[in-house]
DNA sequence: GTTGTACCGAACAGATTGTTCGATTACCCT
DNA sequence: AGGGTAATCGAACAATCTGTTCGGTACAAC
C-alpha cells in the first residue's frame, strides 16, 4: 500500500509505534496514555494528532503490521493434509518474539473479564482432570496445559457463538462444541 | 463472607454493579469513566470512592460474583467419564443473559489486540478449510465455525505457554498443540 | 428517641484529551 | 545547491476526568 517517502515521517511513525509496544510491555494499554507514547517517542503532541485520530487508531495500525508479520510466519496449508494452522513458523517467531508477544497476548493484558472467567473454568477443569488422574486416568499432555487449553477453548467458542447471534441452541452448542474438541 | 447489613450500604453496592454492567453492555470496559458510573447510578462520587478505589476495583467485584454464577451453572464432572467442563448448563444460562454476555465476551469488547491476531488466523484457517471442502474433505461442523474455535484455540494456546514461562520449546509447543486440538 | 454512619454535593488540584496556530526545521525535487 | 513544500515543534486552550476533602443531611440500627 502506501509507502511512505518523507523520511521524517517514517521517523515519527516508527517511534510512535516503537514508543507504543515498549509501553505496553510495562503496562496495561488502557492505562496508557497518549502523553506517555509522545514523551516516550520524543514526538510532539500535534504531530501525534497529525497522524492520528486516537490512541486506539495507532495501535490497530501498528497491529496491521503485526499481524502481517505473523501471516508471514504461518506455513502454508492449501495442501489436502496436515493441520489447517500449521503453527511451527508461528510458534518459533513468538519464541523469538517473546518479549513483545508476552505483552500482548499474556494474561497479564487489559482483559480482566476474560481472564476471570478463564481462570475459574480453568480450576474447574483441573480440579476434574486431577481426580481422574488419581483413579489411573492419563493423558498425554500435562494436566495444567489440558486445564488452560480446555477453559481457553470453550472462552473462545462462546466468544464466537455470542458474536455469530447465538445461531444455536444451548443444545446444539454444546454437541458442537464437543465435537470440535474431540476432533477439531 | 462478608454480609451486608446496611440496607443503604446494599442499595448503592446494587447500583453501582448494575450501572457498570449496563454501560458494559453500551460501550467498551476501558471508555467507561467513573463519571459514567455513578452519573447512571446515581450515586454520589464520594460515595463510589467510599467503596471503591477505582473502577477496576469495582469490576473485579462484579466479575467475583459473575464468576461464581458461572460456577454453579458448570455440571459437577467429578465422575470418571464423560466431558472435562460439561459445558450445557453454562450455555443455557449464556444464553438466557445474552446481553450481559455478550458485552463482556464478544470480540467488541477491549481486546483489539488479541481478536486482530485471531481474525487474523481464521481468516486462514477458513481459507484451508474451504479449499478441502472443494477436494471433497468434509465436516460434520460448519468450517466457519471450525476456523473460528482453531484460531481461538491457538490464540488460547500461545497465551498459556507465554503465561507459562515458555516452558516448551516451539517444536515441542508445536507437538503439544495439535495433541490437543485432535483430542483434547 | 438517640447515636452512629452512610450518603450527598460542592469544591479542589492535577492530569489528560484533542485542537489550534505560528515559528522552525528538514526534506524532496529540480 | 537552493527554493518551495511539508512536517514538526511547542505553547496555549477548554473540556473532561480523577481522587480527595469537607460540612451538612438523612437514614438505619439498637
Amino acid at each position: 500500500m502506501s509507502e511512505i517517502q518523507d523520511r521524517r515521517v517514517r521517523r515519527t511513525l516508527r517511534s510512535l509505534d516503537r514508543a507504543l509496544f515498549e509501553l505496553i510491555r510495562t503496562k496495561r494499554y488502557d492505562k496508557i496514555t497518549v502523553q506517555d507514547i509522545i514523551d516516550r517517542a520524543d514526538v510532539g503532541r500535534s504531530t501525534f494528532y497529525a497522524h492520528f485520530e486516537t490512541k486506539d487508531d495507532l495501535l490497530l495500525s501498528s497491529m496491521n503490521k503485526l499481524t502481517e508479520d505473523i501471516d508471514r510466519h504461518l506455513a502454508d496449508a492449501s495442501g489436502l493434509s496436515g493441520p489447517v494452522l500449521p503453527v511451527l513458523g508461528l510458534f518459533r517467531h513468538v519464541a523469538d518474539q517473546r518479549h513483545l508477544f508476552g505483552a500482548l497476548f499474556g494474561t497479564s493484558g487489559i482483559d480482566l473479564v476474560t481472564n476471570a472467567a478463564r481462570a475459574m473454568l480453568a480450576r474447574r477443569a483441573l480440579a476434574t482432570i486431577r481426580a481422574r488422574e488419581v483413579a489411573g486416568q492419563t493423558h498425554e499432555v500435562a494436566a495444567e496445559v489440558r486445564a488452560e487449553f480446555l477453559a481457553g477453548s470453550v472462552m473462545a467458542f462462546v466468544g464466537w457463538w455470542i458474536d455469530a447471534g447465538l445461531p444455536l441452541t444451548p443444545d446444539e452448542a454444546t454437541r458442537t462444541y464437543e465435537r470440535l474438541v474431540e476432533s477439531a
